[in-house]
DNA sequence: GCGGATTTGTACGTATGTATG
DNA sequence: GCATACATACGTACAAATCCG
């Protein structure tokens, strides 16, 4: 999935992954996200490379955070 | 100048500061800002802090950051 | 053109705090 | 109280871009 030796940088390869997981009906909307330490685990990545993609997911408006909580597909 | 122990942020605290010295004019348009290294030292926070206070003064479009050469006040 | 210095960019790891369940 | 999850903050390392001698 990831690939750390490519030109583009693995927090953005992360946003393409994401958004289509989510614009695939993948990740439903009002659902949570796998949580950041799952998806650190599950590409391989530290959990600040997750934040950093979500914080774009989430500027995008397709995330909204809920601390505590998590990470969720805008409804 | 920055409280550690205030229920602000540190970053937000940055954030405050930074904006003030732009609007009062200490920092003027078109003018680098001191480096990521030299705010961290001088505000004894981590440069990951300053690069978060910088990320969203960029957001509001009042510092434009360019590779290798610095961030510059919006002219 | 080359090498070194400076500055921002990316990525990692760790620790602690806050909110929720 | 405890476990889970996000938020903040620190530190480190190396890469990439720029500039200058």
């Amino acid at each position: 999935m990831i690939d750390k030796l490519s030109a583009t940088p693995v927090y953005l390869q992360l946003v393409a992954i994401l958004r289509k997981r989510i614009e695939s009906g993948e990740l439903q909307p009002d659902r949570p996200l796998p949580s950041e330490p799952y998806l650190a685990a599950e590409y391989g990545v530290a959990r600040g490379t997750v934040r950093h993609a979500i914080a774009i997911l989430r500027d995008e408006g397709l995330v909204v955070t809920v601390p505590g909580r998590g990470n969720f597909v805008a409804g």
